[in-house]
Formats: C-alpha cells, sequence, structure tokens
RNA sequence: GCCUCCUUAGCUCAGUUGGCCAGAGCAGCGCACUUGUAAUGCGCGGGUCGUUGGUUCGAAUCCGACAGGAGGCUCCA
C-alpha cells in the first residue's frame, strides 16, 4: 500500500506521502517543534485526531493550541481524563456528559451515594496530573452498538446507555486512555502527557439532558493548560474579573441598588448612577440628531391588542406579567415588552410617501420583561431596563445605505467608550429551510447581500453564521472584547419585515402604489442596564472622563482654602465640569486617599500657593502628581481630553 | 421555576463542640488638631444575628418553611 497521497497545508503548499500517513507524521516532518505541539488536526475541514490516519487527497491544518479548535480538543481530553481520576478515586460513579466548553470543560456526574464536596478538589487535580504525566494515549475503536451496550450494561452506566441507544449503529466509536474507556466521537489530543496544568473550577447541580424532571448530576467544571504558567494568568484573571464585578463596583462607587420591597431584578439608580445613565442617554441623542433621527416617546403600558397584533403577545404574554385591568371598561394592557409595536403605530398616525423615507423614531423606551428569578443576576439581567431603542422605516432599496449609516453611529459609540477590540457576525437565513422565513425572498436576497457588502466595505472583522437569522430578517450583531478578554454581545441591528405585515404599513410609491416598507431594528448599547454593567466591567470603574459621575474633586489643604476652593468649584461647574470640594476636616493625605479610592479622575489640590498664584496643583488619578496649571490650563487640559475621545 | 451554597451594624467580616448583657475595622456623629500628594488622635451612637415556626432549661449557632443573594440548570456521546 505503497500508493502516494496529496496534502495541500494551509499556505497553498503541497506533499506527497503515503496513504494512511497521519497528520502528526506530517508534522514531524515539518519540524519536531510543531509536533510537540499538535493536539489536533483539520482534515478537508473536519477535526480528527492528529494520529489519525489520511487515506486520501486533504487539505490538511495541524491544530495547536493557538486554535480555538486545538484547545477544544485539549479540553474535551481533559474532560476524559478528569473522569477516569474521578473513576480511580470513586470507584462506580457514573457518567453523563463531557464536553469542551467556550472556556474549559465539565463532566456531569451522578456520585451515586458518594460524597463529593469541594474539599476533595485538589485530591481531584493531583490526581489528574498524576494520570497525565503517564502520557496515555487516546486510542479510537470503532464499536457495534451490541458491543457498545453491552459494555455500558456491564459498567452499569445507564446514562451512556441512553446516549447509545440514540445513536446509529456503525457510527459509534469508544476512545480508550489508560484505564478508562469513554463512548465518544473524538476527536483527542494524541497522549495525556499535553496537560501539564489542571484546575477544577466550581461543581454545581445540573439536571440529566437539562430536563427538570430528571435527575440532578454534579458537574465539575474544569479547565487544563499544556504549561502551568498558563493556568496562573488564567486563575489571575479570573480574580481581576472578581475585583471588576460590576455588582461590587456599582455600590462601592455609589451607582445603583437593589431593594427587596422594589422588588427583584428591579435596579435603583443612585444620583452618581443616573448621571452616567444620562450623559450615556445625551451622547446618543446628540450622535442620532445629527444621523437624522427624530425622538419620540411612548408610555410604559400599551392595550393588549397592540402585542396581539405585533406577535409579542404570544411570545411574551403566557407567561410573562399579567395584564392590568381598568376597573370600570374592563381594558387590558401589558407592561411594554417591546417599543417597536408603538413605533409602528406611529408610523401609521398618516399616509407615507416614498419621499420622506427614511424615517427614523428614536427613544430610549423602558421595557419590562419577566425573567425567571434563577435568571436574574445584577444589572446584565433585569425585569426592567431602558432599550437605546430606534426604529428605521425604509425603502427596500435604502437597506444598504442605512446599514451602513448605522455601523458608522456603533462604530462611533465603541470609540467614545474605548471598546477598541469587537468582531461581528452576520446572521442570514438557512438556504435549506425557505418556509421558515417571511418576506419575500428578492428582498432578503437583497438585504444579506447589502450587510454582508457594508461589513466589508467598513472593513469589519466578520463571521457569516448561515441560518442564524431570525424568521423576520437578517441580522448584524457586535460582540466586544473587554479588558480580560471576555466577549459581549453589545449592539445589534436587525432588519424586519414581519412586523410591517402584520401592522400592515404603507407608503405611497412615485408609481402612486401603496408599498410596504422595511423596518430595521437596532440599538447600540442595548440597554443601558447591561450596558452600563459591561462598561463597568471594562474600565474596572474607571470611566472615560466625559462619563465620569465626578470628574475632579477640589481638596483644600485646610479650611483656610475654602473660599478659594469654591471659587475654583464655581469657575470649573460654568465649563461644566462636574466634581464637589471636600471641606471634611481632614488631612490632604485622606482626602487623596478617597478620591483616589472613589476613582475620580482629577484632584485639584489648593493651598496657600495655588490661592495666591490662582492656580491648581493637579494630581491624576493613578498617575499621582501632575504639577500646577493655571485655572484656564486646567479647563483646556481637561476638555482636550474630553474632545480626544469624543471627536 | 428547579438544585446546591450563602444571609451577623450602612460596608467588609470575627463569633471555637448551642451557655455571662453579640465583637472588630471602615463609614457615621462629637471634640481636639489647621494640615502639602493614598488612612491625625480621642470619644460616642448603631445590630429582634434575613423573616418565621419548632427542638432545648437555654439558639446567631440545631431542624423546617418563607424571602433575598451567589453559582448552575445540553455550549449535546
Amino acid at each position: 500500500m505503497s500508493e502516494k497521497i496529496k496534502i495541500t497545508l494551509p499556505d497553498g503548499s503541497e506533499r506527497q506521502y503515503d496513504r494512511g500517513v497521519t497528520a502528526m507524521d506530517i508534522a514531524k516532518d515539518i519540524s519536531e517543534g510543531l509536533a510537540r505541539n499538535v493536539l489536533s488536526a483539520k482534515v478537508n475541514g473536519e477535526v480528527r485526531d492528529a494520529l489519525r490516519g489520511i487515506d486520501k487527497d486533504a487539505r490538511l491544518e495541524l491544530l495547536t493550541w493557538n486554535n480555538e479548535e486545538g484547545k477544544a480538543t485539549m479540553w474535551h481530553s481533559s474532560a476524559h481524563l478528569m473522569a477516569e481520576a474521578l473513576e480511580a478515586l470513586y470507584p462506580g460513579v457514573k457518567f453523563g456528559i463531557g464536553p469542551a466548553i467556550e472556556s474549559g470543560f465539565y463532566y456531569d456526574v451522578d456520585f451515586g451515594d458518594q460524597q463529593f464536596d469541594s474539599e476533595n478538589l485538589k485530591q481531584l487535580e493531583d490526581k489528574m496530573l498524576e494520570l497525565a504525566r503517564q502520557k496515555n494515549e487516546y486510542l479510537r475503536k470503532e464499536v457495534s452498538k451490541t458491543d457498545a451496550l453491552a459494555y455500558f450494561q456491564e459498567k452499569g452506566d445507564e446514562y451512556k446507555l441512553e446516549l447509545i441507544d440514540e445513536l446509529e449503529d456503525g457510527t459509534i466509536t469508544f476512545y480508550t486512555q489508560g484505564n478508562f474507556t469513554d463512548l465518544c466521537k473524538g476527536p483527542h489530543i494524541p497522549n495525556t502527557g499535553f496537560i501539564k496544568a489542571a484546575k477544577i473550577l466550581s461543581v454545581a447541580g445540573a439536571y440529566w439532558r437539562g430536563d427538570e424532571s430528571k435527575k440532578q448530576l454534579t458537574r465539575l467544571y474544569g479547565i487544563t493548560f499544556p504549561k502551568q504558567k498558563e493556568l496562573n494568568e488564567h486563575l489571575e484573571m479570573l480574580e481581576e474579573a472578581k475585583k471588576r464585578d460590576h455588582r461590587k463596583i456599582g455600590q462601592e462607587l455609589d451607582l445603583f441598588t437593589f431593594s427587596q420591597k422594589v422588588g427583584k431584578g428591579l435596579p435603583l439608580w443612585l444620583p452618581k448612577g443616573a448621571i452616567l445613565r444620562e450623559r450615556l442617554e445625551n451622547f446618543l441623542k446628540k450622535a442620532q440628531v445629527k444621523a437624522g433621527y427624530d425622538q419620540v416617546v411612548s408610555p410604559h403600558i400599551g392595550g393588549k391588542e397592540l402585542y396581539v397584533t405585533s406577535g409579542h403577545y404570544a411570545k411574551y404574554g403566557e407567561d410573562s406579567f399579567q395584564p392590568i385591568r381598568t376597573p370600570a371598561e374592563d381594558e387590558e394592557f401589558l407592561l411594554k415588552p417591546m417599543n417597536c409595536p408603538h413605533h409602528c403605530e406611529i408610523y401609521k398616525s398618516r399616509p407615507r410617501s416614498y419621499k420622506e423615507l427614511p424615517i427614523r423614531y428614536a427613544e430610549f423606551g423602558t421595557v419590562y420583561r419577566y425573567e425567571q428569578s434563577g435568571e436574574l443576576h445584577g444589572l446584565t439581567r433585569v425585569r426592567g431596563f431602558t432599550q437605546d431603542d430606534a426604529h428605521i422605516f425604509c425603502r427596500p432599496d435604502q437597506v444598504k445605505e442605512e446599514f451602513a449609516k448605522v455601523i458608522d453611529l456603533i462604530l462611533y459609540v465603541f470609540k467614545a467608550l474605548g471598546f477598541a477590540d469587537f468582531t461581528t457576525q452576520v446572521s442570514l437565513r438557512d438556504p435549506d429551510n425557505p418556509g421558515k422565513y417571511i418576506g419575500k425572498d428578492e428582498d432578503w436576497e437583497r438585504a444579506e447581500a447589502a450587510i454582508q457588502e457594508v461589513a466589508n466595505e467598513k472593513g469589519l472583522k466578520t463571521v457569516v453564521e448561515t441560518g442564524e437569522a431570525a424568521f423576520y430578517g437578517p441580522k448584524l450583531d457586535f460582540m466586544v472584547k473587554d479588558a480580560l478578554k471576555r466577549s459581549w454581545q453589545l449592539g445589534t441591528i436587525q432588519v424586519d419585515y414581519s412586523l410591517p405585515e402584520r401592522f400592515e404599513l404603507e407608503y405611497t410609491g412615485s408609481d402612486n402604489l401603496k408599498h410596504r416598507p422595511v423596518m430595521i431594528h437596532r440599538a447600540p448599547f442595548g440597554s443601558l442596564e447591561r450596558f452600563v454593567a459591561i462598561l463597568i466591567e471594562n474600565t474596572a470603574g474607571n470611566f472615560p472622563l466625559w462619563l465620569a459621575p465626578e470628574q475632579m474633586s477640589i481638596l483644600p489643604i485646610s479650611e483656610k482654602y475654602h473660599d478659594y476652593a469654591k471659587e475654583v468649584f464655581l469657575l470649573l461647574q460654568q465649563k461644566d465640569i462636574r466634581g464637589q470640594v471636600d471641606e471634611r476636616d481632614e488631612k490632604i493625605g485622606k482626602k487623596i486617599r478617597d478620591a483616589e479610592v472613589k476613582k475620580i479622575p482629577f484632584m485639584l489640590i489648593v493651598g496657600e500657593k495655588e490661592c495666591e498664584e490662582r492656580t491648581v496643583s493637579v494630581r491624576a488619578h493613578g498617575h499621582g502628581d501632575q504639577g500646577s496649571m493655571s485655572l484656564n490650563g486646567f479647563v483646556d487640559h481637561f476638555q482636550g481630553l474630553v474632545d480626544e475621545l469624543l471627536k
């Protein structure tokens, strides 16, 4: 069998190998160093074991720790390693599923009568590393369904039996490393020796197959790395994430609070948090006016029929906050879960001509949605929140231009708020399932093409996801990475063919016939609550200067300089610079410390020298003494910094 | 909603196997000090130990219910 096959590498180069060559052989052929890092391989687009033979011409990509897929392979293999360690420590445990996840892996375990508690984590980690050092290979084996069932019957693992039951004979594979064999489609890393560091992160309950009626298993979350150093860095990052938790910083900086009496999931904004919100709103309003939006206002409740028409009643009605009834007329109103139906009615308030399109209605609309109590989380998951909502009603031929304009607006917002690292996702319809979608084929085609063209023209880093579109239209989502490389979904732009249909929206065209407009929903922030939470976690509470609730604090050295301090305060107030005079009877060191802890960007120290020279001694948060400046000098410096971000 | 864990002063936390009037630091209030780049000193007030039943001679501590919070509840072998 010395037949040759052709292997094409990602750089386009081609090499000849004997049939049955493995990705690992090829890696070794390229360089030993590469071979030491190969975790798995992508063969003609399919991720496979690096040790599995290739039997026909193929495109080959070697996957290492630097690829997401390589990491996933390693983590999935780590789940097996953890299972092996568990089986060694707790004979007779049964296993559910154990996949790799975005950051690590988990395995669902049924400990039966045995106890597992968090004190045993270290022991488990040590066992994993002990087994890893044995460098056991992950061996793949195809098994018949009968044999597979027999194996787990023998083992008494009803979960695996249930899984196998749903699989087709002839497609079933087992993987074995060391003393542990698991049902698994793979792929896996070559051997356990690649795993050099392991940490079990948390223990949680999880229903078998996510079904409340089924047994609850113990889910162990873990993560592994090829180097101890990387694990340490990861743990430091988790620590840092805890410090940046918006719930903690929100309390420390007096931004928001919750009250049992008001109700869970219903945030109360404290004065400083309210300034933050207001600044964000004004900032966006100003940008939207420039971009041709009209501000509208709609009430917090709406007649039930409104939402029946829009289709939201079906989605939010039954399992949601129940309708409010008027006592005399017995009319029903719903707390509004969405602003769009109201905006549709505004559009319908009079006949529209093609000449006035696009119409762009913007509103900071507060909406209420019932979230299950277990889903609530700080400001990111709440029951009442304010969307920076807007709806653009346009002609089908205007979709592209409107999309481009919205993208510009979102990019401007991201820049002003310091989100430099982001990607976008275009969601298109599933071509195999056209019946699922509402709207004309030609409109979809035009809109989908337009979105992709604009995204390219704007140079966005874009992933295209086919089949991810909503039934009512394609969309573009923005995902930002925060300072800790965590990904958050923020802005979204969605085309909607459904609501114009449901509300029978129309405009008169140049042909004097009635046409249906296209609606575009968009929200750069998503919701103010969620956005503030992300902003807090991204900046650790060190907000951009223009947003900071307190931009400066004037710190008099002693009581003697209070008058001068107040004079400075009034002058800065006129220049729209927010802050306060720290008139407390404290030493300057204490005042500085408190201002630093509150993350106030500028501290202006005034004593005898400043008073005489009519200057301020400037200290910048986190950067120490900046020397003294004249009053106008400081104002110019300050405004220069703000303009830099907002231009 | 369900599972696990948590709830002691405004905040962060002590409180040993259930046993004298429940403690500390910070914050607050009062007094003294009149201060030069990350905490001046002294004093004072503040808690029905989440709520509510129970066990006990005796409960912050043990058990139950409820409320609130945290983590999790397919990212599919």
